[in-house]
DNA sequence: CACCTTATG
DNA sequence: GGTG
DNA sequence: CATA
């Protein structure tokens, strides 16, 4: 290991020595400047960061000599050297020498007219078949969970998580890209076919000028640089780590790599102030992680739907989320409870949950009330839909300890209280042999009268609900949630007897729970 | 150049 | 990042 | 800030 220098990095400067190479910055993206500047470091190509009289090439992604000029703020005569695309740069640094000036490489040197390409009308009609037609809402569409451009949408998925780990709160660049990725995802996997060429996608909504150039850029290579880089990247990987943390989002995860955290036990030994979520989140991270089996999602439902019986006969527990849409794996169980006697289901939530802590299953949760009333339409008319009666929609998000052999009945977590526990104690509670496994539960209680609108909610998937909801907004002005639709037109609370209902009024096509994949 | 889902603790 |  |  020790041995003699046979690193890779073999030094190329020789080849260089008679080039100065300066990259107009402009039109980069910065991860890709910054690479360059990293392979041109390492391979000793000479180069400067700011443009001087020295320089022999101009590396840009401009593509004609103009705008060059305009962006370096010099007039005519001032340059004698080349100006070269950034391909030339790219293919210099993989030869190990700069490569001969072609055309390829070269500007255009007049701009480009603002000129159609002309069509006959047959190519018209032509280009049109041969684009894909797609509805601007993902909730307009087909989109099943198998679809035909998984290589797409692996690509795209990286750049979408990487897009929200930049910074996810809203009116940020990272969360206007996170959704503008996340729309050319759900347009992806809406396509009856696979995209062979780019041209097939030119003209869709959704997919603009950088998504195309990735999606071509994929077609012809297989893979894309810029996704390849995100997924070598410290930062993508510890952010994916940390935002995995049950309790942790992307502003927590991104204070603790900051502070120059590594791993999870890191974070477990740092002292710092920690929700409760986060440190059942720490402890429990391996179990919470596993995939949740669909047959795990039934076994839950069972429970719970015996224990509630038993509380309320008649009651009714579905397992929604996206176990509904046909996956057979998930994150988490979410269970939507309810029963046909509108306001019988008015406490449940509290004994339910007093069942399950005297069966030791309940390791941590967090109760959620929903306080919903008359103040939302009186104060604001532009508010989301009231109910004329109380509102008790309740919610819990918790961990339970799962049996691993389902006909074990008790199960010993020994005294699982409450935040009285330390990280420490959860993390030996965690590595201890034990018959369990933590698993994240949702359990949702919703009244008879909003029970469609939270089925729908419910069961999602994320980008559905929030295109059903600015689509409703935009197109309709109505607002729409997970207690009901309100037409504000009207100024009316529009009553749903099933999901079929729900589309009905919002005039959609109805999309069956496996169709909304988005 | 504004907008991008909506509710809860 | 993409749309209107 | 976090969760769905
Ligand atoms: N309106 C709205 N609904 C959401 C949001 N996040 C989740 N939901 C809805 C749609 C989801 O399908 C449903 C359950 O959320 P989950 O986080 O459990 O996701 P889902 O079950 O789809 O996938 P999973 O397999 O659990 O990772 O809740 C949100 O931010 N807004
Ligand atoms: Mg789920
Ligand atoms: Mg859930």
């Amino acid at each position: 290991m020790a041995g003699p220098p046979k690193k890779r990095k073999i030094d190329i400067s020789s080849h260089f020595k008679d080039n100065l190479v300066h990259i107009l910055p402009k039109k980069i993206p910065n991860w890709h400047y910054q690479l360059l500047i990293k392979n041109m470091t390492s391979k000793g190509v000479p180069f400067v960061q700011n443009y001087s009289p020295d320089v022999t090439h101009i590396v840009t992604s401009y593509d004609n000599v103009d705008q060059v000029k305009k962006a370096m703020n010099i007039t005519e005569d001032e340059i004698t050297c080349h100006i070269v695309k950034l391909e030339w740069l790219t293919h210099s640094l993989g030869e190990g020498k700069p490569v001969e000036i072609t055309n390829q490489y070269k500007l255009l040197s007049v701009p480009k007219k603002n000129h159609e390409p002309e069509v006959t009308d047959s190519n018209y009609k032509q280009t049109k078949l041969n684009c894909f037609q797609v509805d601007p809402y993902c909730c307009q569409r087909r989109t099943p969970l198998q679809h035909h451009n998984k290589l797409l949408t692996d690509a795209f998925e990286i750049l979408e998580e990487n897009a929200e780990y930049i910074e996810s709160s809203n009116d940020t660049k990272g969360y206007s890209r996170n959704l503008a990725y996340r729309r050319v995802l759900a347009v992806l996997r809406s396509l009856p076919q696979a995209v062979t060429s780019v041209k097939q996608i030119k003209d869709v909504k959704h997919i603009g000028g950088h998504s195309q150039k990735i999606i071509q850029e994929l077609l012809e290579e297989k893979c894309c640089l810029e996704v390849e880089e995100i997924k070598r990247s410290v930062r993508y990987n510890k952010m994916k780590l940390f935002t995995g943390v049950f309790g942790a989002g992307v502003s927590t995860a991104r204070r603790w790599y900051d502070t120059g955290m590594t791993s999870l036990n890191d974070v477990i030994q740092h002292n710092e102030d920690r929700s409760t979520a986060q440190k059942y989140g720490l402890a429990f991270f391996d179990d919470l992680n596993m995939p949740v089996l669909k047959a795990e999602a039934e076994q839950v439902k069972s429970i719970v739907k015996n224990i509630t019986e038993s509380i309320l006969p008649g009651v009714s527990v579905t397992v929604t989320g996206g176990f509904r849409r046909g996956k057979t794996v998930g994150h988490d169980i979410d269970l939507l409870i309810s029963h046909p006697k509108e306001g019988a289901e008015i406490g449940l939530l509290g004994k339910i949950l007093e069942k399950l802590q005297q069966l030791n299953l309940i390791l941590y949760g967090s109760h959620n009330k929903c306080t919903y009333s008359e103040r939302h339409f009186t104060e604001e008319p532009r508010d989301p839909p009231t109910n004329s009666q109380m509102d008790h929609f309740e919610k819990w998000f918790g961990i339970i300890g799962l049996p691993k052999i389902s006909t074990e009945k008790t199960v010993l977590i020994a005294e699982n209280d409450a935040s009285d526990k330390s990280i420490k104690d959860l993390v030996d509670l965690s590595k201890s042999e034990k018959s369990w496994t933590a698993k994240r539960v949702d359990l949702i209680i919703v009244p008879s009268s909003q029970y469609f609108y939270g089925l729908v909610g419910w069961t999602g998937n994320k980008m559905f609900n929030r295109d059903l909801r600015l689509y409703a907004q935009k197109e309709l002005n109505m607002r729409l949630s997970s207690h009901g639709l309100y037409d504000l037109t009207k100024g009316c609370l529009l009553t749903s007897n099933s999901e079929e209902e729900v589309f009905k009024y919002l005039k959609l096509p109805v999309i069956p729970p496996e169709l909304r994949n988005c």
